[in-house]
DNA sequence: TATGAATGAGCTTTCATTCAT
DNA sequence: CATGAATGAAAGCTCATTCAT
């Protein structure tokens, strides 16, 4: 007869997974209006008809990773949250940051998509749930930073106006990193600390 | 015939003006791709025809709003090596970066510009120059940086890397005022300078 | 081998059958473009697929829904040459369209069928046939028509003029049917008939 | 200078009147579904964009050659009201439409859109003024037909069930036409009366 | 035989670009 | 020089059809 539900499925799934990672490289890459349907279509080696059985449409694909996003940057939050140290907590978060970074893996890629899509106009509806976590990934590091002020590890001032610097600090460097590619020289961990201790 | 040649010339000059200024604020804004012949003109308050008498195409109007940049890069390298301390060369210079990341002006939008030209991939032709260009920046930058640590004033490290530091940090803290807009809190000189002394 | 060859032959009947009520059904209510395979499939409850192992095509199923129109027609045909009263024998056809289109069922279905073909260019290749068929309904109707002027029973007038106007009328009453559904109220037999007696 | 401004509307004014009639055309030959933009383009002779300049959508487009189908009908209902005798009325009605459908010219066209409006589901919001407006041409026939039955000049029974039946007869016809083309023969005014007098 | 994932041609729609005026 | 109507290539999306299982 026909295949089973369960191979149906894998292969479901498989595909799915292929178009999600090829529009998170190449959304993140050149773009929202840049990257065609063909485009990814291409890049996961499928058709373009294909895409829409799994996504019904362009910008519901561009939603599901920018979701997908919000549930990275949470997990960060968590990871923050969960340390003891603040000190300790940041020079973890931070040399895994520059990891990525480094190899251009998943987690630059996701910075860099919150980016763009904050700058196109697109995807209005989930922008709002994304800010919100952005924000409250930017207060929850407030919140370390303060901690980390009252032990003394942490330069004084206003707590979410130095979690504001971190933050775009290492947005900044996912951005060179895409732009100079491999000239592009990664700081070290002390280096961004710089921005926070005394 | 009516018009004088300078009259005339005169007012292409301020139409091109025109256009340029519309064509800065709008792809700075909404990138190259959103950012739509007609948006250009409307703002322009001009016609869409007009727009080609001036640029031969929408790529060769954002090319040459890319070579002002590079121009405006030039600057702040000469800037750089005019000053006889590096340490209060970069003090002026961060001082002035965030002076205009904080009132979104110009320098603001060409720096965003130069970044959204690099993620969308239009413009390759443009991209060589400005690579070239923006790196000969971080090398001023990194030939004053060194100056600086033989001074003492800076810390030690590979000088084109602390080079890169600075600036992606200074690129990051433009694009989350974008991002953030007025809820954005713009760090102080010493915390961006925090970066490169000891 | 799991089943007989009849048991086979039988379901696969089975299944022809079941595509081709949903297919007329759908065809005439929605129409061929605004009908998809798929929706003749979930209908049908089957796979798209399933489809054509019976049909090499979308076109071919309507094509052969058109000849078993073409067939139905015949029969009205040969019940019109079979009767002895020209008169009787239009009264009862009348009182058979008027019942079918009351009850929006197959025959009525057909008519729209017939219609809608017309009006989309598909089935240009069975349409031929199908003009030529419903050409001789309607020659055959005036024939009868013929017989019963000179039986004093229908106005005079060309024959194949009235039969026109009849059949024409017939479908504006099969059309309207559907458009107005349950607010429409069926004519009765003599409103129908007078336009064919004096 | 440029063109004036009465040229510019000139132009427009005539570009989307040939969009209309091609669109009038096309749709009530094939339908909405089998009638492609491209379609009306080359028949109004004119590229497919610029449909787009004069209406924002294929549905738009549609829709307002509804609305001109409503403003037609709502003539007839003016018309048929404002005359004394129902009988002169009817006839000179009958007559205009007849003479319609034998030249196959616009108010034949908009029969048939009306009608495969319905079939096909698009347009459902126009469709709801649609039917409305169909439904108060026939009570107004309807009103007219009782007043001649109080006269004794039409034939008894339930006037909207008459009125319904001349309008579905009136309807068949126009398909008929388009149906046959040139073989099609029309009936005579006094034959399509026959449903409505004694 | 039966399934539904996969394909790709074709449709609607957008927009940089041209050109008559 | 200035306008905006007109063009057509290319994008997003649909759906008849194929094919591995």
């Amino acid at each position: 007869m026909a295949r089973t539900k369960e191979q149906n499925d894998k292969m479901s799934l498989a595909t799915k997974k292929k178009i999600m990672e090829a529009g998170l490289k190449l959304f993140s890459q050149k773009g929202f209006s840049m990257t065609s349907i063909k485009d990814i279509a291409q890049t996961a080696g499928i058709s373009t008809g294909l895409i829409y059985r799994h996504f019904s449409s362009k910008d519901e694909l561009f939603g599901e990773l920018l979701e997908n996003t919000i549930r990275e940057l949470s997990k960060a939050i968590q990871f923050l949250s969960s340390h003891v140290s603040p000190l300790q907590a940041f020079a973890e978060m931070t040399s895994d940051l520059l990891k990525d970074i480094r190899s251009s893996e998943e987690l630059s890629c996701y910075f860099l998509l919150v980016t763009r899509s904050i700058l196109e106009e697109e995807a209005l509806v989930q922008l709002a749930g994304l800010q919100k976590s952005d924000l409250s990934l930017f207060e929850k590091a407030a919140e370390l930073i303060e901690k980390g002020q009252e032990l003394g590890e942490f330069k004084p001032g206003n707590p979410f106006k130095l979690s504001l610097l971190y933050f775009s600090a290492i947005q900044g460097m996912a951005q060179m990193k895409l732009f100079m590619g491999e000239r592009y020289i990664a700081p070290e961990v002390q280096d961004i600390m710089a921005l926070l201790l005394r």
